[in-house]
Parts: structure tokens; C-alpha cells; sequence
DNA sequence: TTATTTTTTTAGATTAATCTAAAAAATAAA
DNA sequence: TTTATTTTTTAGATTAATCTAAAAAAATAA
């Protein structure tokens, strides 16, 4: 079970699946470069030795997919990374915009029992501190239904269960608002001039956010 | 502050200090390929580096000593290796002679914020699981006083609180013996034959180890 | 359908870490 | 104090990951 592949290659494969889970189940070379920080010449390069694990299927100039044997690495990566974020907020304290980068390198130590322990330790949560799901141990992603709010209609209400924006300023602005997982809303009107979105929060006061934050808050409805 | 090395600098710098801290200040070349089970040459190589870096203070033919800016560097992975071996025993219920492969990968996770957290959270202990003293986040190692069974004499008694061999047969023979982390012993007989030694465990029947066994097993008096 | 632009791949180098085999220095033995 | 042994260093290669610049293929536009 669960090849070691070097702290590199394991970014690639959860690059391509990353992106591959987006839109296209296709991936290019430089979609690629660009997620990993790196040249499309250097990326060629780490396909081929991919292709020659049977961890993507590659032919060149068509772009490329996962196999089984690379989503499953892929996967487990994602479940790693996701696990440890929780760790981080739940048992440490950090704050949801503070735990990517460490997590970025704890997702590649490599021990089935390790994660599995940490797994059982966090209770066995089923989100990461931005919402998105923790792949269970056999690889199975259970994800809910989610829409942005930006697709809400008046009057509508749900609760705030994921953000589709990461970075720590769009999370720390949405701190500031009382924006965070959990927090109930209620649109009470779409601003007819840009779109803008005022909602009640809590049941507390209404509060103004733009169309563009409005479409990276996912909500349950 | 706390430059960051790779990987593999990390654990060459690990192996200088491990090996100082010993019996001579200047270690040689050979026995920096023997801890990191590399050859030679490959220490030569990775000395001159260190030495270019001021991480070692390192003369052709004459061995190596850390400078302070190497032994604070080491001395930081020997905290954050120590940290993690407890975390793993403690919360995730790991077994003493199971951590150390594990915590020898998570030593070199490097955030400042993350191995504080993590003292605070394991409440700031002074011994890993092994009994080894964890250096404070200012890098001052306070170690108690402790001997060798091997050097007590009759009706002496003390606690266990430490062993200076790690090996996982050793741990788990000890595990099965009883002869654990805060065990309180009492020297009932030195036989004459062989030097091994009969004792009390926590006030129960008598129980014999041989002197090499008593040689690794260290007791606070 | 030809020409232009964009994307991808190859060619050729570089850097870090490692190795084996050979040379040089230091140490121990005769 | 020579000679032999051990230790350490150098020389020369290899492997993984990366890069820039140039060539080739694919996609788009004229
Ligand atoms: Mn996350
Ligand atoms: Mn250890
Ligand atoms: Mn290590
Ligand atoms: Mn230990």
C-alpha cells in the first residue's frame, strides 16, 4: 500500500488533482507551472517520470490525468493536509488563515499510522477549519452541497459551510465580519446597482459584502 | 533569527551535535558517516558546505566542532524531535519504542509558532518519552543528575528516568519487564558470576537483567 | 488555408546530495 | 624511523529537480 514518492513529485500529483477536480478533467503543462511554482520545461520534465510510475496518463501535447494509483497518492495527500489543518486550529489555536503553509509541508510525512491516530485524536472531523472535506481513510470524499452566496435569492437562508478563496487576507476579512463557518445568514437584499449583497448575520444587524466576496462564501442551505 | 537548512544539512548538524555531546568535543568524519549511514566522502563534501555556512568550525584532517550558531541550530531539531516523540506517545497513544522514525521526519517541519504552540499544548514537558531532557525555546537543556543501574550498589533504590539505548527490541524488553519511565526500583543482589543484577520493581517480586541491560537503564536517585 | 501566436517539448546547463575508486595525510606498528 | 594501516580528502560520475533558450507542435486569426 501507499508507494513513497519524493516531497516533489507528491505536489505535482495533488497539483494536478487540484486541477483536475476543477473544470477540465484535462491538465496542461502550464496550469501546471503555474500551481507549482515552476517552468513549463520543469513540469514536462516531472510527467514523464510521472507516466513512468502510472501515476498520470500522459501523451504529449494532450495534457494529462490522473491514474487510480496517482489519485489515490493524491487523495491521501489532500486527507493529510486537511487533517493537520484541524489539528493545527483545534488542539493548537492558530487561525484559519494562519495554517496553510505548515500544513503545505506536514502533508508529506509519510505514515499511515500517524494519520490515522491523528484522524481518531481529532475526533474524526469531516471538514478542515476552511470547510472543505477530509477524504476518510479508504480515499471516499463525502461533500455536501454548498452554494455561493452570490447564488442566493432574497429573503433565502442558510448556513456559511466553505470558502472557495483561501488566502489570509479574504479569511481574515471575513473574521473581521463574523463571516465564519458556522455563522447563520439571511439575504435581506441584492443591491440592484453592483450586486452587492446585504445579509443578516446571526439574526444580529445587517451587514453590506461585494458580489466578489459574496461568490467565495459557500453556503448550506 | 533560526535560519532555515535543508533537510539534510539538518540532520548532519543533528548527528555533529549527538556525536559532541558524547565523550570528545571534535567529532570525525567517519563517525559522521556512520550516524548518517552515508560514506565518507559524502561527509567530506557536505563539511565544507557546513563550514562555508559557519556552522562548523572545520580544518582538513582534523575533525569538526559546531559553532554557536550550529549547535543552536541543533540543538533546535533536538527540541522539536523531542516535542513531537511526546506528542506522538501522549496524545496519539503511540508506544516509546514507535516514535522514533516518525518524530526523525517531523524535526525538520520549521515554524517557529508551530513547536511552541506545541510545548504549550503538551504543557511544556522537561523529558521526552525516552526520558531525554527537551531544550527550552531558548535552547538551555536542563538535565538532571542520573546514573547507570549498573553503577548502584546494594539496597540502593532509585526512580527510572531515562535509558541511553533506543533501540526498539531494548524498549520493548524493558516494557515487558516492567522497567518503565518512573518506575521505582531497589537493588536486591549484585550476583558475583556475571555482574547481573537482581532488583525490586515498584516493591514486587524480584526481577534479573544482565549488566548490559542495567548499563542502558538510568535511574534518578 | 496560410500566417501568427501560444503552448509544449527538447537541448543543454546548474545545483544539491550522493557514490566508487584513487590519492594524500595522519596514525600506528615494526 | 621506516613501513604499514587507517582515515580523510579529491576526482570523476550519477540522479533528481530545476532553469533558459531554442525548436516543434497545436491552436487561433487573418
Ligand atoms: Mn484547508
Ligand atoms: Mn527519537
Ligand atoms: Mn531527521
Ligand atoms: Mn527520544
Amino acid at each position: 500500500m501507499s508507494n513513497t514518492h519524493s516531497f516533489t513529485a507528491e505536489n505535482y500529483l495533488k497539483a494536478i488533482y487540484h486541477l483536475s477536480t476543477g473544470n477540465n478533467s484535462v491538465v496542461n503543462t502550464n496550469q501546471i507551472a503555474e500551481m507549482t511554482s515552476t517552468k513549463a520545461a520543469s513540469v514536462t520534465d516531472m510527467l514523464k517520470k510521472l507516466a513512468e510510475k502510472k501515476l498520470i496518463n500522459y501523451i504529449k501535447y494532450q495534457g494529462v490525468t490522473l491514474t487510480d494509483a496517482g489519485k489515490n497518492a493524491a487523495v491521501n495527500i489532500v486527507r493529510k493536509h486537511r487533517l493537520w489543518e484541524v489539528f493545527l486550529v483545534e488542539k493548537l489555536g492558530f487561525k484559519w488563515d494562519e495554517v496553510h503553509d505548515i500544513a503545505e509541508e506536514l502533508e508529506h510525512i509519510n505514515s499511515e499510522s500517524l494519520i490515522n491516530r491523528l484522524d481518531d485524536f481529532l475526533e474524526n472531523p469531516a471538514a478542515d477549519p476552511h470547510g472543505d472535506p477530509i477524504p476518510d481513510r479508504s480515499g471516499t470524499i463525502h461533500q455536501k452541497k454548498l452554494i455561493k452566496i452570490s447564488d442566493m435569492h432574497q429573503n433565502q437562508s442558510g448556513i456559511i459551510s466553505g470558502v472557495s478563496e483561501h488566502s489570509s487576507v479574504f479569511l481574515k476579512l471575513l473574521e473581521k465580519m463574523g463571516l465564519t463557518l458556522g455563522a447563520k445568514i439571511r439575504i435581506s437584499e441584492i443591491i440592484e446597482f453592483d450586486g452587492s449583497i446585504m445579509l443578516l448575520v446571526n439574526d444580529h444587524a445587517d451587514k453590506t459584502i461585494s458580489r466578489e466576496v459574496a461568490k467565495n462564501i459557500l453556503v448550506m442551505l
